[in-house]
DNA sequence: GGATCCAATTGGTCCTACCAATTTAGCGGG
DNA sequence: CCCGCTAAATTGGTAGGACCAATTGGATCC
């Protein structure tokens, strides 16, 4: 990648510490060496080390607390979905786009995931399922619980590409998610995911990604509907 | 978003400048305010200012020069991509896995942009067509060809989210596309290319995902190859 | 009018001192 | 011996000054 060489110091040190971070000598949860002890190392002040830092903060390699230190972070995908959301913000991303999108992988997942789920994976489903069907939860439980249905079963692809691009689309649908859940309650959302668990448990992976497909498109009904009341308002 | 209140200084004035930017004050290409200025108005330190700079210029916000000043960096989406490139290589995932992402994505894009390319799209298609036939042509030029054919296809599509996340993919798989073309030829890439092409052209979206399918998985087998031959060896 | 040089402006680095969380070690009482 | 509290050491966070280095813009000179 053409990163043009970076004459700065930060810059320099910044990939020096990203590189030791990534190269796994130093593993997830792991201590950096104090600010004051890295600025000494390195051969440069003090200044130099916290600008790198920060910015493997901002990307979210590193997190930093008073008084503790500085350790390399679980990578998670929640910088790249804050990443997301700022380039939506910036570019206007209509959100039906992004089920569009997210429509083509679920059902993908739903078939991949009926060839390849284990015994363990069904139960965690069925789980979620319980939680969902239970009246006395909480609205936000509910939705949590659609949430882990789904991101159940992209771990079940066996496919780790699958939750890692997942994850921040979810994030950034889960307001029109909140909604379509209190517009048509969580039973349809219930029998939806019912027809999905069948399918995965026998293993018939064009009936999961059929019944995907079926139970999305609602949430994709709802999405243009209030495009369309957004563009009459206009 | 529930982006914890963020107690410390530099976090505060990032998101001040942040939004500064975003809200549209500031135009691309304009100067922001020196940081000895923005230090007096904010009234933080030099070194808040400065770190909060990095962390704007890290994520692509802004960009700073020497002696010149710190302006407001042209959008380019470019940033997110690299920001899922690193989370994709650190988390070491193997290359068949994103191959079967790219293969769920770009299936969706073939049919997608069979019901949606202009007429100018398909004509920019036609032109990497062109490049791949022509065998006076070095390998680089056949290979950003290629990649320039999938990347109008994601265009076509008139869903901006699909861009964003192909090109990450195909930045990592560049290598084994590479590989491909060498042991298959052009010739195959561009008869491939072709009927993806005539199924575009008509609009037949299932001909087009179908065309889509076929291709990739001449790649896939290429992979699952030299995966097997790869845990022989270990 | 054009080229050259110089001074003001601006980002980049270093340093030192100090503040504020956190952790750790030590002390004392039970 | 153990628990709970306190104080010191460690660590990240902020401030502000001094200086270096690149760029810009104007003044000067031809």
């Amino acid at each position: 990648m053409h990163v043009k060489s970076a004459s700065d110091r930060v810059s320099e040190i910044t990939l020096q510490l990203e590189r030791l971070i990534l190269s796994g000598d130093l593993a997830v949860g792991d201590y950096l060496p104090a600010e004051r002890a890295l600025s000494e190392q390195l051969g440069v002040s003090r200044s130099v080390i916290r600008e790198a830092l920060g910015r493997l903060t901002s990307i979210g390699l590193t997190e930093s607390r008073h008084g503790s230190g500085t350790r390399v972070a679980t990578p998670s995908g929640r910088e790249i979905s804050v990443g997301y959301e700022r380039l939506l913000r910036n570019s206007d991303v209509p959100l039906e786009d992004l089920a569009v999108v997210r429509l083509s992988l679920e059902s993908t997942i739903a078939s991949l995931a009926a060839s390849h789920r284990t015994d363990p994976q069904l139960q965690q489903l069925a789980a979620t399922q319980a939680v969902l069907v239970n009246p006395r939860k909480s609205l936000a439980a509910h939705v949590k619980a659609d949430a882990e249905f789904h991101a159940v079963l992209a771990e079940a692809t066996g496919n780790r590409v699958f939750p890692l691009m997942l994850t921040p689309i979810h994030d950034l649908l889960t307001d029109s998610r909140l909604k379509t859940l209190k517009r048509y309650g969580a039973a349809l959302a219930y029998s939806h995911h019912q027809k999905i668990f069948e399918a995965v448990r026998s293993r018939d992976a064009s009936a999961a990604a059929a019944a995907m497909r079926e139970h999305l498109a609602v949430n994709s009904r709802h999405l243009e509907a209030m495009a369309a009341a957004r563009s009459k308002t206009d």
